[in-house]
DNA sequence: CAACTGACGATAG
DNA sequence: CCTATCGCCAGTT
């Protein structure tokens, strides 16, 4: 069972609307973690065991730089084509534009 | 129950 | 600009 920050967290995660990313450090800010890059470490662990069970957007989390974080070969370029299919644009070094970051706001 | 595993991120060089 | 290190700690095996 997820403790109750790990439910924060995919409840940040879920709450990304589509043609949207998020880093995750910003979703662990969100959550109302412990951040800086520890936080970050959290969301990488919940995402990498939980996101085909909990059903969650695992693919609108890109780096803090807009860089895929995966590994090629892991799964990298099936998330560059989900989002690419929500609309979200790569720039010419694979990375996503800042402007697509989700932002609390909207 | 102990060991292992990292999809990060900030900083220093 | 790039590489190397360190911090951080829940969830999985």
């Amino acid at each position: 069972m997820p403790s109750e920050q790990t439910r924060r967290i995919l409840d940040t995660l879920r709450a990304v609307p589509a043609g949207r990313v998020a880093s995750y450090g910003q979703i662990a800010l969100i959550a109302g973690h412990p951040l800086g890059a520890g936080g970050a470490r959290d969301v990488v662990r919940i995402l990498a065991s939980m996101s085909e069970q909990e059903n969650l957007p695992w693919w609108r989390i890109v780096r803090r730089d807009g860089a895929i974080a995966l590994s090629p070969g892991n799964g990298a370029e099936l998330q560059r084509t989900l989002l690419l299919r929500e609309g979200v644009v790569f720039d010419a070094s694979g990375k996503v534009a800042e402007a697509y970051f989700w932002t609390i706001y909207e």
